[in-house]
DNA sequence: ATTAATTGTTAGCATAGGCTAACAAAAAAG
DNA sequence: CTTTTTTGTTAGCCTATGCTAACAATTAAT
């Protein structure tokens, strides 16, 4: 089974979040990703039992572990995106399916695609 | 929730044993995802509750219904790996991240990828 | 400071889709 | 034609992850 997806969507939308407004809570995280504040809550928990994220007064922090996986995330999601746009396929569309793509491709194919960035 | 993909994949594993047997029972796509009779059994059921496979006595064939939504996934299958492997992908990367692509792609990008493809 | 509004949490439901265990049915072997 | 092996099915467990409803805690407004 492969329940990662969600997990990166919550690490990765924390980081987007990060680029806004210093302040982190999880209403902000629900906004974003639609999802009602309950899911969130349970959501960012466990995040914070994995030790990707620290809860204070509902302030949410990246830990060291956790920023540099959103980090990793977040420069697969770009790499995808720009490899989209190279075969002609309009921002918005690269963007969309870069979301889609990025949980699912093999650490191999990323490889592959930083090489045909680079050319 | 998009749950499509174990469905995809049962679907997609019918066509490809079709093509190495002509009958087909659930032991067999058992043995081809390395899932338990179990499983299969249940998902089978699905399919055909769905109306995309008949069962009888145990040989799975698809409906017209079944039989068109699979060669799409397949096709689908096909044209993400061409345009890997015009990437400078190695088939087998190429293959088996295609595997996990074609579940989450837009429509829309994949008509880019046939445009990129037919230039 | 009370009241009202906004946030967060908890409990519990639902679904998808794997699994094991136990049993039933069908096919193969003797 | 029994016995063994192979298949298929059923029941029920488990996890991830969405949801609603109800309640708690915090923040803002009067």
């Amino acid at each position: 089974m492969k329940y990662r997806e969600s997990e990166e969507m919550y690490l990765e939308t924390i980081l987007l979040l990060q680029e806004r407004q210093k302040e982190i809570r999880s209403i902000d995280i629900a906004n974003e990703l639609n999802y009602t504040r309950a899911s969130v809550s349970r959501a960012v928990n466990l995040l914070k039992e994995k030790g990707y994220i620290t809860i204070e007064k509902s302030i949410i922090s990246f830990t060291d572990k956790g920023k540099t996986l959103a980090i990793e995330i977040y420069e697969r999601h770009e790499i995808i995106t720009k490899v989209l746009e190279k075969l002609g396929v309009p921002t918005k569309e690269a963007e969309d399916n870069a979301c889609r793509i990025e949980h699912v491709i093999t650490p191999e194919l990323l490889s592959y695609f930083k090489d045909f960035l680079e050319k």
